[in-house]
DNA sequence: AATCTAGACAACCGCCGACAC
DNA sequence: TGTGTCGGCGGTTGTCTAGAT
């Protein structure tokens, strides 16, 4: 079955010709591309003015196809760099298979080719490491536990909280949303109360859990201020360039986590989780989010609190967990 | 040499939202 | 408000090719 913008014609499908390359291009390059559904007519029509015979049968959109991922002058040809690869790793950890978003942050790709790599060769390649490539977590051999919370869902449902009880970022980010705690706190005064909420509720399902998220949440707690600007909790395991695979949190604003540059962007380091399962991801992201992710864990750290205060970045909005914890630790 | 298979890439299909009428 | 058209998108299929058998 035809597309409804060419049902009424006999089109051609399947490859491109070069001839029929060359007369979209032609055309194209003549009249621009306002209208996909009326380019197989009048690139006929052109056609004919140059005294050829057969015109373009091709359906509009098949011409759009064509010219996006093929024919356009801008486009970038040729193997995938490392670094697009990094990005597309990077940017499909956050958004997942919005193969046209990711494609956005890699000038001269489209959408498809981007979709085409992560199929055929990225994929493979998480799966070699041990990663999910749908979710970036470990594989695991047992199920999944997901808890996932945003802010959104938590302002229609406040009983979210019960369901998710152990959550230390669902409590946490609750937490901060509650005006009467905060208006009734200072900055750090706030920031122990969620803490003891938080770690007292957690200590004993979370192996060493104090010492990793209790600097965590200090620091969320830190950032925090009664402008709601964002900032994003992003990430579990990565792989930084020629570094193994380790684990850890750090803050990187969003090109940096984008260019996976960890150095730069890290400047809050804690020591390496226990559950090498524990991860976290996030809910959704804009160019004006900040990444904290998972970072190298040879790296200094010693101006992990002094210096995130100057990225501008002080509300946390919120994320969602997974982990693949044994059944005696399940956390619900 | 013929056939099979897997990988890479190109193209199509169906759905959806935006928009015009 | 309902309907039709169009462009955009993601999933899927088709095609080609190189390497293995």
């Amino acid at each position: 079955m035809g597309h409804q913008c060419c049902s009424k014609q006999k089109v051609k499908r399947g490859l491109w010709s070069p001839e029929e390359d060359e007369k979209l291009v032609r055309y194209i390059s003549t009249y621009g591309h306002g209208c996909w559904s009326s380019v197989p007519k009048l690139a006929a029509s052109l056609e004919r003015v140059r005294d050829k015979v057969s015109g373009l049968q091709r359906c509009g959109k098949s011409c759009r196809l064509r010219w996006i991922n093929y024919l356009r002058p801008d486009l970038k040809r040729g193997c995938f760099t490392e670094q697009e690869e990094r990005t597309i790793i990077n940017v499909h950890r956050i958004l997942g298979n919005r193969w046209a978003q990711i494609a956005k942050h890699l000038p001269g790709r489209t959408d498809n080719e981007v979709k085409n790599f992560w199929n055929s060769c990225i994929k493979k390649k998480l799966i070699a490491q041990g990663l999910d490539p749908n979710t970036h977590n470990l594989l695991s051999r047992n199920s999944h536990h997901y808890v996932t919370n945003n802010i959104a869902k938590r302002e229609s449902d406040s009983s979210i909280i019960h369901k998710h009880p152990t959550s230390i970022f669902s409590l946490y980010s609750h937490i901060l949303k509650d005006t009467s705690l905060s208006s009734s706190s200072s900055s750090s005064s706030c920031a122990t109360h969620d803490l003891k909420i938080i770690t007292s509720t957690n200590s004993l399902e979370y192996s060493n859990p104090t010492q990793n998220s209790h600097a965590l949440l200090e620091f969320l707690a830190r950032t925090r201020s009664s402008e709601m600007s964002p900032l994003m909790i992003s990430s579990g395991q990565f792989l930084p360039p020629n570094h193994s695979l380790s684990s850890g949190f750090g803050l990187g604003n969003d090109e940096s986590f984008m260019s996976n540059t960890s150095t730069s962007s890290c400047i809050l380091q804690l020591p390496q989780f226990e559950q090498p399962e524990t991860n976290f991801g996030v809910e959704e992201s804009t160019s004006n989010e900040v990444m904290l992710r998972s970072i190298d864990q040879n790296k200094d750290a010693s101006n992990s609190f002094e210096n995130y205060s100057n990225f501008g970045y002080d509300h946390f909005v919120g994320c969602r967990m997974f982990s693949s914890f044994d059944d005696q630790l399940a956390w619900d």
